[in-house]
DNA sequence: GACTGGTGTTACCGCTAGTAACACGTATGT
DNA sequence: ACATACGTGTTACTAGCGGTAACACCAGTC
């Protein structure tokens, strides 16, 4: 049991992970959420034992493969929002970002909105609400860190950062989904809409004539 | 095949209706959204045939479940959006009430979040991205038109309402359901950081020391 | 008394996630 | 050279799911 052939072993198993990671990927791609286990075993052209062995269960698999788009997707996120200019310039590219994503493989962005499921009696937790997607918990911490970081917002600030931070998400989350859905309008539009809410223009308007306004 | 006969027949079909809803809902609050049509029936004291033949599948049982709570707690955010306030009043008293109701029943409102699932192989439409659950989607329409109907947006009303509707109604949801989880703040907090955010502040922040801010 | 319609059952189908048990190749220790 | 251990792969199975077909019972009606 000396270190190279260890080594060599752990290669060959992490290779091994990411054909079958790939080949999952293409069966979500192809048939959504609800892929099964045999059918993304057999798109790798193998068993489901074997993807039992790597994976652990389906939850694990799943989280495998949503880590891998979760991280591509925040890594573009986090260049938008690094971007050298204005600050209604950078939300609406990060926000444009985003849509751009889910726009160009709502499959996946599907996949990743997923709760987790829990097929049998596992990993049941009723009590608490944390059913969320984990990417919307990620961008909502990342976010968060990011206005923590660099506005101030005088003593509460961290509380302040962390409640818009998955507030945004949660925007621009919704909109999104149901901007897809509907497509009412185009992206660019979507994105000044979005930006000008957050801009103030909802308190900043003047009540419609013959009401009280919202 | 008289009238009233037939609506004998229809009282009768329609109270059970209701025992059904009503086991299914006791049933669904104890298991979770994943909760079996098996329990169900079981928790009824009936078999699962009656169940489809009442409901027809497991989609169209969860949908009745929905439009119950999804129609209570709509009245509820109605009347918080009509109290006779200032605008701002208005917006915390609708977001202190949807809150409140998920901090009430957390695993009604889990399941109400829940999207269709579609078992085997019924309803897949994979290509485009209307995934949400009913619930949010209702609620945005429904805050879009309180929008458009109240206050003065300029000539791109509509739209400006509808994506506001469905962004604000996301960050509600986003935000309270990442607060149920963790518990950062109380209630009250929440919703003055969340009416905080709608009325500007992100804009309106300043820059922190040594960067150029988000 | 036969007939019809609603209510209920049992017993099944095909599918899923997940697992136990077995077979093959290969490199190693004695 | 041979036995041993190990990783890789298989087949065949379990338990449970959503959903359904076929049958039983019990009312009211012609």
């Amino acid at each position: 049991m000396d270190t190279t052939q260890r080594t060599d072993q752990q290669r060959s198993a992490d290779r091994r992970r990411r054909e079958l990671l790939e080949a999952a990927d293409r069966v979500v791609l192809r048939d959504g959420p609800q892929a099964s286990m045999n059918a993304i075993a057999a798109e790798a052209g193998i068993t489901k034992p074997i993807l039992y062995r790597h994976f652990g269960d389906k939850g694990g698999l799943y989280a495998a493969l949503a880590k891998r788009h979760t991280d591509a997707l925040l890594d573009s996120l986090r260049a938008a929002l690094d971007a050298p200019a204005e600050r209604r310039e950078r939300v609406e590219a990060t926000l444009d970002t985003y849509l751009a994503a889910i726009e160009a493989r709502p499959q996946v962005y599907r996949f990743l909105m997923h709760p987790a499921e829990g097929g049998t009696a596992a990993e049941q937790g009723f009590d608490v609400g944390k059913h969320s997607a984990p990417l919307l918990r990620r961008m909502g911490e990342e976010l968060a860190q990011v206005i923590e970081d660099r506005l101030d917002l005088g003593p509460e600030s961290q509380q302040l950062a962390r409640v818009w931070g998955h507030g945004i998400v949660g925007m621009m989350h919704a909109a999104g989904d149901w901007w897809l859905g509907e497509r009412p309008c185009s992206r660019a539009e979507l994105v000044r809409c979005l930006a000008d809410l957050l801009w103030g223009r909802l308190a900043a308007a003047g009540d419609r004539v013959g009401g009280p306004g919202f």
